[in-house]
DNA sequence: TCGCCGCGTTTGCAATTGCAAGCACCGCGG
DNA sequence: CCGCGGTGCTTGCAATTGCAAACGCGGCGA
């Protein structure tokens, strides 16, 4: 309870990685740090610093502060609601586009959280995302990829399951 | 080429405190530090990991987030829209959860972009290209329905505009 | 005049970061 | 067969963090 994140950070590091189909080295060299040590922060052997941490997550190309967060480094009160907010002042969207978002949003808060419950009952060690819950259907995320596919900087493999 | 922002945080830090008209030991016990080592810190001589930034930050009572940018551990280039931004530094969200969310918010930005262009009746020169032109079908938004209806009559509505 | 308390600072020192070098393992081509 | 390049991991070691102890300075009461 008292902020063990520091191996989460490793895990949670080492999957971007993997997700993102690089190898240690590769975001090592990216990141500007040694490879020895990255393997060593993605295993909770080391804490890495502020400026090593925002480094990986430049390497990583994922928010800096989203690494951080995870490192409980930015812990301080992140009103989820937040993204109402920011939803709600953005002229750029009309009122029943809003209300979907917003919608969205909630939905998707609700089935994070039914899967951190299950999670934490049912410890599992690795396997993960082979079937995992999905509550939003296969054709509703299907039929999103082609609108998704808008902004991503061309390393989608997204893992395109051909069965 | 990273170092003038050491002095830089520090600067800040020592502004901020002095501003709250408290005193280094002051800020060094309620940050959980040591006084000597704050010193060091406020006058550049030291690089507080970012442990210590995080904790100097609640210490201080102002964001973390604000110290990490002046300490150049996040990068000032702020995201194009603050319901990225939001939705991003957002934890409750799994990182599909927020990439499918950011990717659905854009979707609705380029549709209402076109809405408001066909409103305008300047006849401005565009790309003709009709995928992208339509950039959420009606019936995508229908099939959104079931899913963001979840909490759809809950309090979330607000009216009370403070101007 | 002392003594005491607060301020910020300086000084060694244990603990840690982060790295260069090297290790073990594996797939592939000579 | 052995080498070559790739993966991640282990091992010392310099550099740094962060702290406890102590210092100089100034104000205030006895």
């Amino acid at each position: 309870m008292a902020l063990p994140k520091v191996g989460s950070i490793g895990e949670y590091i080492r999957e971007q990685r993997q997700q993102a189909k690089i190898s240690l080295r590769q975001l090592a060299a990216a990141a500007g740090v040694s490879n020895p040590y990255l393997s060593q922060v993605e295993r909770g052997l080391r804490k890495p610093s502020a400026e090593i941490l925002n480094q990986i997550a430049k390497g990583l190309r994922i928010s800096s502060q989203a690494l951080y967060v995870q490192a409980g480094l930015i812990e301080d009160r992140e009103p989820p609601s937040d993204v109402i907010t920011a939803i709600r002042a953005d002229t750029n969207l009309s009122e029943r586009q809003s209300q979907v978002l917003i919608d969205i949003y909630e939905s998707f808060r609700k089935e994070k959280r039914a899967e951190d419950e299950q999670t934490s009952q049912n410890a599992r060690p690795r396997h993960d995302s082979a079937s995992d819950d999905e509550p939003l259907s296969e054709e509703f995320l299907a039929a999103l990829e082609p609108y998704a596919a808008t902004s991503r900087n061309g390393n989608v493999t997204q893992e395109t399951k051909e069965g």
